[in-house]
DNA sequence: GTGAAAGCGCTAACAC
DNA sequence: GTGTTAGCGCTTTCAC
């Protein structure tokens, strides 16, 4: 037997693993469904999740949405479940496909959410702390000497969005600053989106002298627009964002954000997705992942 | 039989793909090994690869080696090929991997490359024109007026790399313009080797006053080290990349660049595989995808 | 522990 | 076209 065993590594045998699913009904493949990955969030959570998948010998199938609700549902339907043996979904903006993933739960496969969420679907969650890093992100601008604080935010109902929405209200409220519903912005997460929002906030007769950004997208649009019209951003208008992408760093004046753990963030819902995946009935976790504040030029009034 | 068929349809039947597979001896998966998927130009490629992939109904598995030639090793030699059709690879910086791909493919799963390639394996390769793009950049400069021109590169021995070097020397002889041999700096891609390599430019006694990024983290760098020590990019030393990164439209000053056609890239590179995966003998190709010039701030000398 | 046999859900080959 | 059959390369079960 053990002749046999030497042999066969000799001969660089390799098990189908066709074969091998068929038979035990396994892939060891994890499909991951989000909405692109062309931005430093999602590519680094990506490399997150491949670290762990590879390190436990899984293979993971990308899935790219482009933001698209119908363009998930058709990968989330036609996806045949027999070729993954869990799925690590990150929503696309205006999707209803909750209850799908519900049934895709129900069959059999595991579901881990991360980011974009679906509250309802009872299953694992990833998230970094929304809520909390508006918090710090605002409380930084109060501490920097603003105080009439707008918010740039990401699309309407999402629970990414609204935390982080009311994180800024809250401080707000805690702090007794001045507030106008018209300081509160929805559009997209695009540098672009932080562009329009900003130039819409500055013909504001009660214009703002800070603004918090959903993202450092957002944020570096928003820098932007101030630099275009002869605003400095930091000295005259604060600016903060929400992640850490290395733009941040770029951009001049440099800008402020709250870091965002994307790599832990991939590496723990992999791991809670393999628990699913091995554990028959692992009982379902929501974990939130603290940020840091990372103060940076764009929210020094005097340089 | 019209009714099975239909039947199937309503109980929402999908065929199990690792049956198929078996049966059949195709997966439709393709492997896609690369080097890191957190920058511009990679997300782009696989974003392309993707959409050719999904739309013929096959999925693309991630393999990405961290630019370590061990891993980019060890994930050629133990992965499965049951598991793929095909494999699409950029292969990591120092890696020695070619007679292992020779070997995948003489064992019949097809190998197309691109962007980083192994010259010498016999099979389909697709690049962006590194060496014109290299030219088309340095005629700019020239035109712009700057005249001592140095390069800062990456890895030696990389056909891209050397490519690009390749095209700079040609355009500096083309138009008998002054060398040194100090004005080549090697290192690596990224925005800190760009920085270091600039630094080290700028320390010599016969000091270039226009500098060639084989990429535009790279490009960043240079700018960064030029703005940190107040000497003004464009104006005084003409600073242009390679890609056409989206950074480059953030730096201040805007970085001029050689567009790369990422996502062509990726959907040739995939149309490619495919045709050698459904395709018996299919012949080799090599293709090469032009890029345009664009002229941003940092090749302005006059402002 | 080891060996033999069944069968996972398909496709391919061959009849009709 | 349609129906039937063998078999892809494993895992699992059951006997020993």
């Amino acid at each position: 037997r053990a002749r046999v065993l030497a042999k066969a590594a000799e001969m660089n045998y390799r098990p189908n693993l066709n074969a091998r699913g068929l038979a035990s009904r396994e892939t060891h493949n994890i499909g991951v469904i989000l909405p692109m990955i062309t931005n430093y969030y999602f590519s680094t959570v990506i490399t997150g999740i491949q670290e762990v998948a590879w390190s436990h010998g899984y293979n993971i199938i990308l899935y790219v949405t482009n933001d698209s609700a119908d363009r998930e549902k058709l990968i989330a339907t036609s996806l045949p479940l027999s070729s993954v043996d869990g799925l690590l979904v990150c929503t696309s903006s205006f999707s209803d496909t909750a209850s799908l993933y519900t049934t895709i739960i129900e069959q059999g496969t595991p579901v881990v959410f991360f980011d974009r969420i679906h509250i309802e679907v009872n299953t694992s969650k990833v998230l970094q702390d929304d809520y909390n890093g508006a918090l710090i992100a605002i409380e930084h601008l109060i501490a920097q000497g603003y105080r009439r604080i707008a918010h740039i935010s990401g699309p309407e109902g999402f629970t990414l969005t609204e935390n982080r929405k009311r994180g800024y209200l809250d401080a707000l409220r805690n702090f007794n600053l001045p507030f106008d519903d018209s300081w509160i912005v929805h559009s997209g997460f695009s540098r672009e989106d932080g562009e329009a929002d900003t130039a819409q906030l500055l013909k504001l007769p009660n214009r703002p002298d800070a603004i918090f950004a959903v993202n450092d997208r957002k944020g570096v649009g928003a820098i932007q627009a101030l630099t275009h019209r002869g605003i400095q951003a930091g000295a005259e208008v604060g600016v903060i964002g929400f992640t850490n992408d290395p733009v941040s760093t770029i951009i001049s004046p440099t800008l402020s954000t709250v870091e965002e753990p994307a790599l832990d963030i991939g590496v723990q819902s992999c791991e809670l997705l393999l628990r699913h995946v091995t554990k028959p009935h692992f009982n379902s976790e929501l974990r939130t992942l603290g940020g840091k504040l990372i103060a940076r030029e764009s929210t020094k009034r005097n340089k």
